[in-house]
Order: C-alpha cells, then sequence, then structure tokens
DNA sequence: AAATAAGTGGGGAAAAGTGGGTGATATAAA
DNA sequence: TTTATATCACCCACTTTTCCCCACTTATTT
C-alpha cells in the first residue's frame, strides 16, 4: 500500500522504498503490466499467477495474452543498496525517465512514470470520489 | 467523537488528540477520503473495507479504482510523541498546511484542513437540519 | 494556584535515497 | 590470442528523510 516518488538514475537504477522492499523477499518477477506501467511480484505469486494461466484454453487470444505477459518478465534482485534494474525494453513500455512512482496495488507493486501516473490520477479523480462514495456508504458489519 | 483543532508542524508532523489516540490501536491505515479528507481507519476496519472489493473481476475499471484507492493508504504509526507523519501525496490531496481540524465520524476519523473544514460547514450549514429530517424520519419504522 | 497531562517545535543521530567511481567479467573487434 | 569496449555490481560519498529525544508552551485537572 502507499505512493512513494522515487528517482531513476542514469545508469536505470530503481530503489524501491525500504518499507515495502522487504515484504517482497529475494526473489522476484519485473514484467509489462496492464495500462502502461510495470508490476512486480514476489516469486510466490508470480507462480500462482502463471499457474492459473496455464489452464486457459489454448485460443488466440490467450497465448497473445501470455506472450505480451512473459516475454518481459524478468527475474530480479537487489543490489547492495536496494535497487533493482529496469531492462530498456521495460524503460520503454513503460515510458520511465527518471522521476517515478512506485505503488502497493494488492498483491503486486506498480511502477509509473511520474507523467503517466498523474495523467492518470487527473483523468479518473472525479469517477474514483463518486465509487468511493458507494464503498463507504455500505454497511461493513 | 469530537472536533479537535491541531497544528501540523514543519516537519509534517501531526499529533493525534491523545482522547482518540488510543482507540486506534498500534496500525491503522491513513487514506484518501470523501469530500477532500482523510480517512483514518483501524487495521480492523479497514480490513473489512477492502475484503469487499477483493473478490472484483479484475476489469479495467476495477483495477483502476483499486489503484487509487491502495496508493494513497499508507499504514501508518505513532512516534513517541503521538504524531504521525502525513506523506506528501496525502497532504497535497486534502490540501492541509499548518491548521487541521480532526473529527471523530463513527468508525474513522477525518483530518480536514481548517479552510476546507470551514468552508464545508458554511456551505452546508442551510442543508444540515433537512438532512437531518430525511435521515431520522427514515429510521422509523 | 499547583500539578499533571497534552501539544508543539527543534536538534541531532541514524536510516534511506541518490549519484558517481572503479574493477571484474563478458562480449566484440583486431 | 590479444586488445578494445561495454556492462554490471560493488563500494564510497553525499544528500535527504525519518524518528528519537529533550525542552518549552498550552490545556486540563486537582
Amino acid at each position: 500500500m502507499g505512493e512513494y516518488h522515487q528517482k531513476i538514475d542514469e545508469k536505470g537504477r530503481l530503489t524501491i522504498p525500504a518499507k515495502i522492499r522487504y515484504e517482497l523477499g529475494e526473489n522476484f518477477i519485473v514484467t509489462r503490466g496492464l495500462d502502461g506501467c510495470l508490476f512486480v511480484y514476489k516469486k510466490e505469486t508470480w507462480e500462482k499467477i502463471i499457474n492459473h494461466y496455464q489452464e486457459l484454453p489454448n485460443v488466440k487470444e490467450a497465448r497473445n495474452f501470455m506472450r505480451f505477459f512473459l516475454s518481459g518478465a524478468t527475474p530480479q534482485d537487489f543490489d547492495k543498496q536496494g535497487r533493482i534494474n529496469i531492462s530498456s525494453p521495460l524503460m520503454k513500455y513503460a515510458d520511465l525517465s527518471k522521476d517515478t512512482i512506485i505503488i502497493g496495488v494488492g498483491d503486486r507493486l506498480e511502477i509509473w512514470s511520474s507523467d503517466r501516473w498523474n495523467e492518470f490520477i487527473e483523468n479518473n479523480e472525479e469517477n474514483f470520489s463518486e465509487m468511493a462514495d458507494n464503498l463507504f456508504s455500505q454497511n461493513l458489519n
């Protein structure tokens, strides 16, 4: 959970915030995500996802999706400073340069270019408050 | 319950009034709320809220909402003086600077910028008695 | 009024984030 | 095989942030 503002340096290194770094464990996977960001999964979660998609019928749509999802997937680990290297195809895909947003969304992290993220928020803010209205008006007991 | 006037200091620290501090427990979540304020939930309440939304289908609209909702949610705890740090995205969202209002609303706290709170009260003052009429008349069997 | 508790502000140590140098390894070119 | 070039991860240095501690002020209670 949370929104963190980090910078990617000249060498393509990105610091994962300490608070969420330790939740990721030693091994994790970075891959092309939906809507123009990158997804980061811890190893166990990734394997579950893969297993789930293995069971999909072997139709064209599923095949294409698997290609998209798997081709960009790179196992990663941290350097001694808690940073990861984003490969250049993924940098390009997510349009990453310097200012970067990392958010926690359920069982994954998402890596966004700052510009795209701001755009995303601006375009959707009104919808969200409406949706949130519904969410909070429910009786939770 | 109640309305408390607190100040956020230069370092972004906000004292939670002692009377309601102890009701929050050790772990709690601060998140983007409705109408331009922040919500604060104790951990258990928060989990109830998000459990409702875990089973959403993975379609774009739901994905976007979860992004917005979870990215604005940060687990927090108190420093030794009973203060919390409001992260800068949330400061911005709620337009917080120095004078801050904290109110207790049922199972949550709300954090308002003083200006917005006064504005909110002024804009709605005439409506409140009408609103109350509607609300209470519905509850009569 | 005195005593206690709560709120506010700032110094400073430690942790986290950021940027750059350097040497080892790999890859390509001579 | 040797030499040149690129890549990567480690190390170090610097900056920024976080959080603890102490001190002072304000509010509440006795």
